[in-house]
DNA sequence: TTGTTGGCTTGACAATTATCAATCGTGGGA
DNA sequence: TCCCACGATTGATAATTGTCAAGCCAACAA
């Protein structure tokens, strides 16, 4: 593994406070590898064999059941997937895929494993990474049944905003068939929400969004730090 | 605090390997409180003060927003809740409120974070502790995401039913109108959701749940581990 | 026993969301 | 340059789900 990588990944909240030795050790079995786009990296229901980083590029995590499929989570440099299976030593409960081409490096599950038992500061880390992806899917649930299809969408402008510097107009940084998905709809009602939400306050130009109201678009959208703040 | 309560904790997957010194600092802030049904416990925005160890009864988690509100799960014993906001010092996202009369012990955050911080067994049984409930949360919204409303109550009832020893009669084990919420529905669709399930071998008798189809039955759920599988 | 309460059910209707088919528009390859 | 592929959009329609109002029924207290 070259050297920047290895710097990139230390750094990481996750593995930034660990023993140097057992930084070492996880980095002997580790390995980086690009991938072309579309590339599916794993699959639901597969042995956990690798902790995943997304060293570049972008990752969507989805699922399927019954000829159904869904994205759950977009994952984008520099963090890692799945921390939970690995650590389980269970199954992957999604799947994932590269939306791009991307960087991924790949640290064998029983290391990590290994280290763990091993390193007190990285299990510590690991609680911290684990309680707030823990807690995102938490936001992400009672935003799915608390809102409807409309709520959402305007409430992911909102967070897509702040992401944006918080200017008025900004970039949906993906397609908007997969921004459908994750909202939980459809990519023809998606459409529709965009012309929905137009009333109050937004412009659409194909991939560029601009809140021409922010207090109307905002009033409609009932913004929750307990649901939309990514932070806490 | 009683030693029978003192016991009951002690025993749990998430404070048994730690160190008995650290172990007893955990208990000495701590006490056991008696609630009678339908009290709220505790509040979502709030800081999270305690960690909540429910001994008996059960205890609803729940969320509102905008005049809305849904069931996000039950804690029955003897289990804990809200770890994941002690842990990150973060406030609540979920209230939570007794369905029942209800034995619960309070164990300071700060103490638990202290305790985090210099015990590496109960850190890591943390760990693990986190990772289930991500999982857990995990496979609710997958479930959400990809069933409608009466293959989520036909996959409920073939989870109530293995949880019931797998006989073909069983009971439900809280009010319709709550199970309808942690389905994401109304109450009304729920109970046209049990008419609807009747054609594929499905018998409700108030409370009383009987399959008459098993076959048939799981052939229109379609129940799948990697979103059923309570352990995993 | 009678009356009341609260949960459950039902029917009629409305809103939301999905499905299907067709069209538009843009960007890349021949 | 032209054509194709693909995503986005639109319209028509159907399925699903929610809302509102009324009625049912069992539990409970007076």
């Amino acid at each position: 593994m070259p050297d920047s990588s290895f710097r990139e990944i230390r750094d990481l909240a996750l593995f930034s406070q660990m023993a140097d030795e057992n930084f070492s050790a996880l980095m002997r079995g580790a390995y980086v590898q690009n991938f072309p786009a579309q590339i599916e990296l794993i699959t639901e229901g597969d042995p956990s064999d690798f902790l995943h980083v997304v060293l570049s590029g972008s990752v969507d995590l989805f699922s399927a059941w019954n000829g159904r499929e869904t994205s759950l989570a977009t994952v984008r440099p520099i963090s890692t997937f799945i921390l939970a299976a690995t650590i389980k030593d269970a199954p992957y409960l999604m799947s994932a895929r590269t939306l791009e081409k991307s960087r991924i490096a790949l640290i064998p599950s029983q290391d990590v494993r290994a280290v763990f038992d091993i390193d007190g500061n990285f299990a510590r880390a690991i609680v911290t990474e684990l309680a707030q992806c823990y807690r995102s899917v938490i936001k992400a649930q009672k935003e799915l049944k608390l809102r409807t299809s409309l709520e959402r969408l305007a409430n992911y402008l909102l967070r897509q905003q702040r992401r944006a510097s918080g200017a008025a107009s900004f970039d949906l940084d993906f397609e908007k068939r997969r921004l459908a998905s994750v909202l939980g709809m459809t990519a023809e009602n998606l459409s529709r929400a965009f012309k929905g939400l137009q009333p109050y306050g937004l412009e659409v130009d194909g991939t560029r969004i601009t809140i021409t109201n922010q207090a109307e678009f905002e009033r409609f959208a009932k913004p929750n730090p307990l649901i939309d703040d990514g932070s806490t």
